[in-house]
Order: structure tokens, then sequence, then C-alpha cells
RNA sequence: CGGGGAGUAGCGCAGUCUGGUAGCGCAUCUGAUUUGGGAUCAGAGGGUCGCAAGUUCGAAUCUUGUCUCCCCGACCA
């Protein structure tokens, strides 16, 4: 992609609106423009990053046995009515009538409109245990929105729901969401911290909250710190095998949320001086709540036995437009953001400075060997000073930058500059088979 | 909803106290000179000063009302 035919509209000020960092970056480098208070449009870069978020989270959740499905945005109230929340609800919930006077919400979140859909779509325990998951907008009208995307009131939100016969199935579908969580965390390049949560309003008993660590979040959490160290290292999960092991491993270090702080907890009293207290941004939330939806909207499954049951449901959530906002807190400097290379936008931004015919060339010719071997480049082919493309490189962050001038020309190299660690290397303008093979590693 | 702050050009701001018909930096456009660490010079375009009413010969500026945004708190993926 030429920088020049692009849409990524930057700033070099600070916005005024903007108080955290990511926020900041965020609208720095043209990847999100406000509309109204917690609204956002997305510009392409912002874009990209969360259509590979979305794909990181899909593919997981394929693994994971969940089957992907899209609702609408827009619910009727009945089923609401149905399970008694459109009351409990309250003002959060964005209320719409149609020109029929039919009462219509923006959803805030899906139990009731997957509920129906199983309700009305299967009817033996053999279709069970089931999980449907979709990534979809949804809407809270939030008291106060803030911190840019990271509480938004229109927000993507990925949700998958399990249905089980067994109370016994219903936690294997709890702790595969779990097991799953962690992995898609770790493919982000985060670390987020599986914790004790309280259930809230959606009720149940089995809870956790996933954290990203960072001072700029919204609430307080203590944990462990030896779980920071637990790494997959790209090892794939075996849903079959792996899930009581990852559950029980992640599981037996204290972690908890400040609502749910208890220094009275075996665990805490066992491991109290490797306890740190941290802010962090919860990014995920997974509920096993039972047969509360399922018996209110009356979903009932024949068993083996001949007999009806409502079945245990559990549901699972990931913020993925928070996402954006929570993996440039963790990640980033003051030159801008550091984007792991499972979302940048582009994988490499590759700059010309100058604009003598050889560099030029230089530059055109490796763009177009770039994108013959299907890499993500963003060509930055502007007129501008050399010092201001550089500093663009590094505020928007991918990881790689190659950077090519009449200097490098004059000894036949390009420069290869690694974002993360700030490392340059110098690579023969010709061999671009060792640069392909670097940035495909 | 309680407390605080702010609305003036795309972005960041000055001007408001003490009314006289709008300015700076960045960005944008044109031309020239430049090109290895956020270029230089010359020129240009762009604002009914959030909105409404009032006071006044005259309002960005004073008065009243109103809307919006941001921050702190209660609530939440």
């Amino acid at each position: 992609m030429l920088y020049s035919k692009y849409f990524a509209p930057i700033q070099k000020e600070n916005p005024k609106d903007a108080s955290i960092v990511s926020h900041q970056l965020m609208l720095k480098c043209g990847l999100i423009r406000q509309t109204y208070s917690g609204i956002y449009i997305w510009l392409p870069l912002g874009l990209k990053v969360l259509d590979k978020i979305s794909q990181i989270i899909k593919d997981e959740m394929n693994k994971s046995g969940a089957i992907n499905v899209l609702m609408p945005t827009i619910q009727s109230a009945e089923i609401w009515q149905e399970s008694g929340r459109y009351d409990d609800y309250g003002l959060e919930m964005l209320r719409i009538k149609d020109r029929h006077g039919k009462e219509l919400l923006y959803g805030p979140t899906n139990e009731e409109q997957i509920t129906q859909v199983v309700r009305d779509n299967v009817k033996s325990y053999k279709d069970f245990p089931m999980n449907l998951y979709q990534i979809q907008w949804k809407f809270r009208d939030e008291i106060r929105p803030r911190f840019g995307v990271m509480r938004g009131r229109e927000f993507l939100m990925k949700d998958a729901y399990s249905f089980d016969m067994t109370f016994e199935g219903a936690v294997i579908s709890y702790k595969k969401m779990f097991a799953s969580y962690l992995k898609i965390f770790d493919t982000l390049g985060l670390k987020a911290i599986p914790m004790q949560a309280a259930n809230g309003a959606i009720g149940g008993e089995l809870s956790h909250e996933f954290m990203i660590l960072a001072n700029t979040g919204e609430s307080e959490v203590f944990c462990d710190k030896s779980i920071l160290d637990l790494s997959f290292n790209n090892k794939e999960i075996n849903y079959d095998k792996d899930i009581e092991d990852i559950f029980n491993l992640y599981t037996s270090f204290y972690a908890a949320t400040d609502e749910k702080h208890d220094v009275a907890d075996a665990k805490y009293v066992a491991n109290k001086d490797k306890v740190v207290s941290m802010r962090g941004i919860e990014v995920g939330h997974i509920f096993s709540f039972g047969d509360k939806y399922s018996k209110s909207m009356k979903l009932e499954i024949l068993g083996a036995d001949g007999k009806l049951i409502n079945p245990q449901m559990g549901s699972y959530g990931i913020g993925v437009s928070r996402l954006v906002g929570g993996l440039i807190e963790a990640s980033h400097d003051e030159k801008g953001i550091i984007w792991n290379k499972s979302v940048s936008p582009f994988l490499v931004m590759l700059s010309s400075l100058g604009t003598q015919e050889n560099v030029v060339s230089a530059c055109d010719n490796i763009y177009k060997i770039l994108l013959n071997q299907g890499i993500e480049v963003l060509y930055n082919n502007k007129e501008d000073g050399a010092g201001s493309k550089l500093a663009t490189a590094d505020m928007l962050g991918f990881p790689y930058q190659i950077n090519i001038g009449s200097k490098s020309l004059e000894r036949r190299v390009m420069e290869l500059k690694n974002r993360a660690t700030g490392e340059v290397i110098t690579i023969d303008i010709n061999d671009t088979n060792k640069l392909i093979t670097i940035l495909k590693s």
C-alpha cells in the first residue's frame, strides 16, 4: 500500500480530549475518530487491527469446537421480558421503537437471543454440548464513557454461549473457554491473567475475569507474580486432553480483582509475599450460570432418559475493540505504538529517505518484491523530510521499518529496523532473500 | 446524577477581565530549494468564535438560557 494513496490521517499534537496514552496514540496514528461520546469511527489502520484480533479469536474459538454465528444488533424486547432482564437492565440498555411502535433494543449482550435460537432449533440432547459464538457490535449506554475505546458505548465483542445437559459438562465447557482465552491473549502478545471475579447481575457460580496489567487500568488487582512467568510458547492446545491441566495450573496461583480480594484465602495466605497489587484492564470475562436463562426462557431439551431438562449455560466475552486500546496501553514507548506482529496493521513500513532518482527506484523495487511475497507493507513515498518519515514510522509502530536513502545506497545497503528492540541491521541492497527471510521469520 | 474543566480554522492554543468586527503554531495547497533523524524560503486557502435570546451604535468579549465534550466519583466487556 502506498502511504500517499492510503487514508491514515495522523496528527502530531496530542488531542486535548484524550487523557490516556492508548487513546492519544489511536487518535494521533489515525486509527479512530470520535463521533459522539463513546462512539467511534474505525479508520483503515484501526479496522485492520480490529480484523486481525477478530481472526485470531475466531481461529482459536473454532479449534475449541465453538461454532461461529452472527446475531443481529437489534433485538426484540419480548425475549428480554421473558428472562426478566428488560426491566433489570435499566438505562444502560438503548431502547428503540420501530414505526409500528414495537419495542426493540440495541443488544448489550445476547444471552436471551441465543437462548431463543437454541430453544427454537435444538430438540435433542444429542446436539449438546454446543458452543455458539459471534463477533458483533454491542451497545451499552454507559453512565460515563471514557478512555477512548476502552470504555465506549458501542463496542465490538466476541460473545460465546455454551449449552450442556449436565453441570459437569458445563464445567468442561467453561474450562475450554478458560484455556482458549489464555491462548488467544498469548497469541496477541499479551499477558492476561485470569482472576476470580464476581458474577454480578448475570448470576451463577464460576466466573473469571482476564486482566491485562497496565497502570491505567480501571480496577485494582492482586496476583501472585509467579503467574506472570507462565506462557504457551506457541504450543497448541489439545482441547480433549489439556483442559484440566491448564485450568489447574493457572488457578493454582492467587489472583483476584479488588472486589474478590480475600486476605483469608488459603492461596493468599500461603504466598502473601509474592502477591503484588497492580492496575488491570479487563479484556475478557467468562461465566457459568447454570439454568438461569434456560429456565426463565423455557429452553427444554429431551434427555436420554426421556425427560425434559433445562440445559446448563455459560457465556464468555472478549472485548475486541477494547483490546486495541489494551494492546497499545501494554506496548508503546515515548515515540509511539509498538505493535505485536500478530495484530500490526502492516508488517513493514518502507521509507524512502530522499527524492533522488536512484533512491526512489531502489525503494520502488523493494516495494514490488515485498508485495509479490505477500508481505503487508506500507510504503511511505511522500516527499516529507527524512526525519519526518522516520518519526512517522516510529509512531505507527509496525514491527519492521526498511529505510533507504542516498547514504545507504552509496554503501549498497538498506537498513532494517526492529521497532520493538530499536535494533538496526544493514542488508545488501540486492540481498532481498535475506530481507524476506527475516521478515517472514 | 454530584463535583471540576473546556467549547475560537483539520489539530493545539492566544484573544474574553478592560466590547470596536479575529490571530499564532502545526497541518493543508502552490512555487522554489532541499532530503539520514520531526526541512527552509516565498505565497495561498480555510473560522457567521457551540447554539439561542438579550444589552449596546457596535458582542468571540457583557447578561440569561441551552447543547456538547473531557476529567474525578458511583456502575461496567
